[in-house]
RNA sequence: GCCGGGGUGGCGAAAUCGGUAAACGCAGGGGACUUAAAAUCCCCCGGGCUUCGGCCUUUGCGGGUUCAAGUCCCGCCCCCGGCACCA
């Protein structure tokens, strides 16, 4: 428990004292100028978060609270550290909690910002608020609009139909997240699909150089694969297969294929089209178009989520048409059905039940033949089938191939298929392009203007920012479009190009392009004539450290890399990776899931800092484990760091001059050494322990501290706990803030060897003894003296020894036997 | 199902390249100081046995490699996070 009396450390009068003075000395803000002519600058960037009405949580601080520990350490070393800190303001969740408390989200963001804004400072981050950005705010969306207007004339935007969730009952688009088990979160009735026009960016068409740049950014190795599995590169073939007609007379069309084995294609025994492909209605037999209507018709009423999440079981309906395996000769049945999806590869697929476990589960169900084409050892040609063998092996009933090994098969059968004029090599990514568009009030509108003459036409940039009007009712309702297509007087305009009386775009667009170029915004954050200063830019950009949670690893993280490299291809900025060290952090978790109002587990700060303080809050969740693994939060253990600031603080008022303790003056040194190792790599929890450690050393026995063995314990205890650090380095004598200056120690490193070791002896392994021996201590001495130990030397007695080990400095091993 | 990350005392955890398992802290126990309490300092603290010298055992489970395995290899089980028919 806070106990008011124990001495004179009191956290919160502390705390107050230097936030108050930063803020009047600007010690954590910037002007202009000395952005400019900032030196060693070091752009620390954490995520900026969505602010909820429920405020900051135990998660948030944690993950702001590492990447400031990091922050200040390099500031402290002498780097110019800009640590900027924003607000995520726009987007669905802001929408549909303003819509259930009956707030208009203009009037609720700002006072969630405030309440945000206070809880940041008090946990005494070293933010730049002169530097901050609010996505809602009109001078931060009128570049955000800019952005899409880059990409609209770089040809990177494009209009296209695509599908969204639709519920019939409420006449709305819905979120993937508002569709609860195939039914709308609000009202239960079964979700549709629907096909509407929208915005996308091709993001497809940087895959390849979004992949190859991850073999040279220091990034997480998970975020990396994340990112990588993501992008899903895969390499086959793409194969036509012609189409025939009643009488089996090829028709000139052919359908084409992607597959990862081309291979098998002598295993194809027949085709699938997914049902929305334009194909369908080309080869579906007259007599048989009810049915496949029927069944198109079904799948598209599923919803988008219950499509991809449908369970085991396969669904199809024959078309009654055919088309030849350009391999055999054969003809082939079309199928179509819903387990071959429109968006990858090309919307169709040669089925090869044989060696595809979808395919195989397919063929079983609707009695189509399965042929083997691929032997393993234990196989030959003619051995049943009881699954899909997926595994390496040898080219069976496969024509000329029989013997081929499945290592060389794809090259060798894919050439052959080039030289037939059936096919060629394809690369194939998972990647979608990234649909931007939103029928929703919340967020930027999409600077657009319809003419019927001149199709869609961006909006001069002079005119920036299309303004998101007040709008009182901005519930969705059963117009089917977005609620600013109700707002008649706002999207009535006229063309820029030639004057006709036009519309404006109704969309607004997606939360990840505000944040996909913020950290560009932020140095410049109070320029009002371009989104970004070329020279501040220039200086500050790429940033030095992004520390922000896994979670964002293939959203965020892929937008924001992909709008930087367009950025850089128009000339803006001369760089293509924003991010040249991403550092993933832990989740917080608590009573064993991740922190949710639904679950009621969520912990909030205000009270633990208002009883133990924010720096011992903050060295605590350092102190928990290890940062990049996050874990259970759990309150009990916070009176170690409590009680530890607190014997800092007695130990550093009360230091004394004096001759060094030669042993203390070593584990000074040593702590130096490794607090200044663990602390750029983020183990913070370990740096802490030694801090700990260090501490207990100096004040082993009661003994009075010296003024130079608490001096540069003051300094490392800054990063976790700025105020107490900042409070006890002016009692020692200092002015300013201990922030500026690189009032980070040095070591000597002679200081920090030690006189004598301590070495383990081994009989078999097993540890019988202990020496002590002088650090340069020879093997043969060792061994000597091990043998001279009582409980070592009846160990050795009466047995053969066969060999000694000896690992200079650590233990010394007799193996016997 | 696939891809990541984990599993070590009552609890949070630590452990360079394979080299004394449990640093640091919480909780608990004992002692010193004190009229008392707090704070502070010292000691104990995985389990079992002990003639108090020691001995055996212990890092999710089962095997293996090695003088030596928490760490490497093979096969399982469980927990957390992400993705979900990707051809």
């Amino acid at each position: 428990m806070a106990n008011e009396e124990r001495d004179g450390y009191d956290p919160s009068s502390v705390e107050e004292k230097w936030q108050r003075l930063w803020e009047e000395r600007g010690t954590n803000t910037f002007t202009r100028e000395e952005l400019e002519n900032a030196e060693n600058p070091f752009y620390n960037l954490m995520m900026f978060p969505y602010p909820s009405a429920e405020g900051l949580h135990v998660g948030n601080i944690y993950a702001f609270t590492g990447a400031d520990v990091h922050g200040r350490y390099q500031r402290l070393t002498g780097k110019t550290v800009f640590e900027p800190m924003g607000f995520d303001a726009f987007g669905i969740h802001s929408e549909n909690f303003a819509l259930k408390i009956g707030t208009h989200p203009m009037d609720l963001i700002p006072s969630n910002v405030r309440n945000f804004t206070r809880q940041l400072k008090r946990i005494g981050g070293m933010f730049d608020w002169n530097h901050s950005v609010d996505t809602t705010d009109p001078s931060y969306y009128k570049w955000t609009q800019w952005v899409f207007l880059q990409f609209f004339k770089a040809g990177l935007a494009e209009r296209k139909e695509a599908p969204v969730n639709w519920c019939p009952s409420c006449m709305t688009v819905l979120a993937n997240e508002q569709v609860v088990g195939g039914a709308c979160e609000r009202c239960s009735t079964p979700v549709e699909q629907r096909r509407i026009a929208q915005w996308f960016f091709e993001i497809t068409k940087y895959a390849q150089r979004l992949l190859d740049n991850l073999e040279h950014i220091d990034w997480s190795p998970t975020t990396l694969k994340a990112q990588s599995n993501w992008i899903g590169r895969s390499t086959g073939a793409q194969l036509h297969f012609p189409i025939v007609n009643g009488k089996g007379e090829e028709t000139g069309a052919s359908i084409e294929v992607y597959t990862t084995r081309p291979d098998t294609v002598f295993g194809a025994t027949y085709m699938v089209l997914s049902p929305e492909h334009p194909l369908v209605d080309r080869v579906t037999d007259d007599g048989l178009r009810a049915p496949v209507y029927a069944y198109i018709d079904k799948a598209s009423k599923k919803d988008l989520v219950a499509r991809q999440k449908a369970d085991k079981s396969k669904t199809g309906v024959p078309t009654g048409g055919y088309c030849r395996n350009p391999a055999t000769g054969e003809l082939i049945p079309i199928w179509v059905a819903d387990y071959v999806l429109m968006n990858y590869g090309t919307g169709a697929i040669m089925a090869v039940p044989g060696h595809d476990t979808r395919d195989f589960e397919f063929a079983t169900q609707f009695d189509l033949p399965i042929v083997r084409v691929v032997a393993g050892p234990d196989a030959s040609s003619d051995t049943p089938l009881e699954e899909a063998y997926v595994g390496a092996g040898k080219l069976v009933n496969s024509g000329d191939f029989d013997g081929t090994d499945t290592t060389e098969s794809v090259d060798i059968v894919t050439r052959w298929a080039a030289e037939a004029g059936w096919g060629e090599a394809r690369v194939n990514f998972r990647l979608h392009d990234w649909c931007i568009s939103r029928q929703r009030y919340w967020g930027p509108p999409i600077p657009i203007i319809h003419c019927e003459a001149c199709g869609p036409v961006a909006v001069p940039e002079a005119d920036l920012p299309v303004v998101l009007p007040r709008v009182e009712d901005f519930k969705p309702d059963d117009s089917g479009v977005s609620p600013l297509a109700r707002v008649e007087e706002w999207y009535r305009t006229t063309c820029p190009e030639c004057g006709a009386a036009a519309r404006r775009e109704t969309d607004v667009s997606d939360t990840f392009l505000d944040s996909g170029w913020y950290f560009l915004r932020y140095p410049s954050a109070d320029f009002d004539d371009r989104p970004f200063d070329p020279a501040i830019t220039k200086k500050w950009l790429p940033l030095n450290t992004y520390i922000g949670g896994n979670e964002h690893a293939v959203l965020h993280l892929m937008y924001s890399r992909f709008i930087t490299m367009v950025l850089k291809d128009l000339g803006h900025i001369d760089f293509e990776e924003p991010y040249e060290v991403f550092r993933a952090h832990g989740l917080i978790i608590a009573d064993g899931a991740k922190m949710s109002k639904s679950k009621g587990n969520v912990i909030v700060p205000d009270p633990i800092i208002d009883e133990f303080g924010a720096d011992t809050f903050r060295t605590y969740l350092m102190f928990l484990g290890p940062f990049e693994e996050g874990g259970d939060y759990r309150p009990q253990g916070i009176q170690g760091p409590y009680g530890f600031l607190h014997r800092l603080w007695d130990t550093v008022v009360s230091a004394v001059a004096g001759p060094p303790d030669v042993d203390v003056e070593r584990k000074v040194h040593q702590t130096i050494r490794q607090v200044s190792e663990q602390l750029p790599a983020l183990q913070f929890n370990t740096a802490v322990a030694a801090l700990m450690e260090c501490l207990n050393a100096i004040r082993a026995g009661g003994r009075s501290a010296l003024r130079a063995e608490v001096e540069p314990m003051v300094v490392m205890i800054a990063p976790f706990a700025p105020h107490v650090a900042e409070e006890l380095w002016e009692r020692l004598g200092h002015e300013g803030s201990i922030f500026d200056g690189a009032n980070w120690p040095d070591f000597d490193e002679a200081k920090t060897i030690e006189t004598s070791i301590v070495i383990a002896v081994q009989v078999n392994g097993k540890l019988r003894a202990s020496i002590n021996a002088p650090v340069d201590v020879s093997e043969a001495d060792v061994v000597v003296a091990a043998r001279a130990e009582e409980n070592v030397a009846r160990h050795l007695e009466g047995v053969m020894e066969r060999r000694v080990i000896y690992v200079p400095g650590r233990l010394v091993n007799f193996v016997v036997g």
